[in-house]
RNA sequence: GUGGGAAUAGCUCAACUGGCAGAGCACCGGACUGUGGCUCCGACGGUUGCGGGUUCGAUUCCCGUUUCCCACCCCA
């Protein structure tokens, strides 16, 4: 038997009906900050990544679906193309190639898959679905400032509540500039190399390979140690510190509570100054459920003109895994069941299905075969409002036996107030 | 990529130290010929993930492999 491949899968009802409903709340919410949604490719050259997402990052040394397109001609070898791991890179690119800052579309979404060749687990999936949003633009149109910062955080904000996730947490922090970075790494490098010795294996390594990791550290020896090492916030510049502090002061001022952690640090290689993470418990060691911040420099890195941005992702099947056990009823059911009666009953029923759902019911049909009891039980089980009995002396009468399931009642309703009767309660 | 756990009916899970592979739920039929849910009866359902080994005999022990889960790495 061929199954899914490993780290996918299927999403099969009724969790598919979880996840419309949590995209149109997020076209809603969205909506109402004027975002507009693009769409990009899942595939892009791999160069793109690369020099956006960052060279030295497990993403693109280890974890990408990578192969060399065939040329045009059988001999001529093809360009190297990549399954999109993330959505920025490819949405500053469409950016840049239609010069969008032009036409004044500084504010997109995109929701869809991303591809990482991770091992799976638990909310971790080699195919996974992202919802991304971007704010970007030239200087002139207001991108960079703390003013936009703040309202992503708040929009998220409110897109959880509305969601009815109440039990989350935001955490902010701000990872300056390039040259801060540069000038903080290297202090932090420093004020390692004496006190590395005793600190525990999984940070010696992180030491050498990956310094910033070590805040990551949850050893509980290690604490004292990491406590006393430098901060990224010791080591902003004046601009940065400004951006920060106002972000915060507005962020405030809406009333969406946050944490400073300085320990926030991000994996790409493109991001500065804002960074941040929402996170709600009982998701394992996988908790952040998204994350962001903001990407000063990236577009002129790809070619393009200044456009500071600041975006966010949304990591979809986390969302979804955290919404299930609260989430119930999001299925429609059917309005009525339809139950024809007897040998030729079958287009009556149809022509009463296809009226009935033109005036927006949700109709499910049986066939004239069914026994009355089957159709019953089919109807009930479906979840149906109600039964409406389709037999000889209905269609004689044009009148139908319409039974309420849940109440027993059922009366005998003439064909015109059929759909007034049924879209009632 | 590393370490550990798991895999048995559609679903959730049993099966003692190696001895006929089972239950609940679901599904289908009947009791009940145009009236469901409840109840009762019956039927269906399996290459025990896959491949090899040990054994008279393997769901059980061993080796390999695949997938899932947990934790790393890393990240959404």
């Amino acid at each position: 038997m061929i199954k899914s491949v490993r780290g996918t899968r299927d999403l099969l009802p009724p969790e598919t009906a979880l996840w419309n409903f949590v995209e149109s709340a997020v076209r809603d919410v969205f909506r109402a900050y004027n975002f507009q949604e693009i769409r990009t490719p899942i595939f892009e050259e791999t160069a793109l990544f690369a020099r956006s997402v960052g060279e030295e990052t497990d993403i693109v040394a280890k974890e990408m679906y990578t192969w060399e397109d065939r040329g045009r001609a059988a001999s001529e070898k093809g360009q190297s193309l990549t399954l999109r791991p993330e959505a920025t890179a490819g949405i500053v690119r469409a950016y840049i190639e239609h010069k969008l800052g032009d036409r004044g579309l500084n504010k997109l979404y995109c929701i869809g898959p991303m591809f990482r060749r991770e091992r799976p687990q638990k909310g971790r999936y080699r195919q996974f679905y992202q919802i991304d949003a971007e704010v970007i633009g030239p200087p002139s149109a207001g991108s960079e400032s703390p003013a936009r910062d703040a309202e992503i955080l708040e929009m998220l904000a409110t897109l959880l509540d509305r969601l009815g996730i109440t039990d989350w947490d935001l955490e902010l922090n701000s990872v300056g500039c390039a040259n801060d970075r540069a000038a903080f790494n290297e202090a932090l490098r420093k004020a390692l190399e004496p006190v590395v010795g005793r600190m525990c294996v999984d940070c010696q390594r992180r030491a050498v390979t990956n310094p910033l990791r070590v805040f990551d550290c949850k050893v509980p020896e290690d604490q004292p140690i990491i406590e006393k090492l430098p901060r990224i916030s010791q080591f902003l510049d004046e601009p940065c510190r400004q951006h920060f502090e106002k972000v915060q002061a507005i962020v405030q001022a809406v009333g969406v509570p946050f944490t400073l952690n300085d320990r926030l640090v991000r994996g790409l290689d493109y991001y500065t100054r804002t960074a941040f993470e929402f996170t709600h418990g009982a998701l394992g060691a996988q908790n952040a459920i998204l994350g962001g911040g903001r990407y000063d420099g990236l577009s002129e890195s790809l070619g393009g003109p200044a456009a500071p941005g600041i975006g966010f992702a949304i990591g979809e099947d986390r969302l979804v895994m955290s919404l299930k056990e609260s989430a119930e009823g999001v299925v429609r059911k059917p309005d009525v069941y339809i139950a024809p009666l007897g040998a030729g009953t079958n287009p009556e029923a149809a022509r009463l299905a296809r009226e009935l759902r033109h005036h927006d019911l949700v109709v499910e049909l049986g066939d004239e075969s069914f026994r009355l009891k089957k159709s019953f039980e089919v109807a009930t089980k479906a979840g149906a409002k109600y039964i409406l009995i389709v037999g000889e002396n209905e269609v004689k009468a044009d009148a139908f036996a319409l039974k309420n399931l849940a109440t027993g009642e059922q009366v005998s309703v003439p064909r015109a107030d059929l759909p007034r009767q049924i879209g009632q309660n």
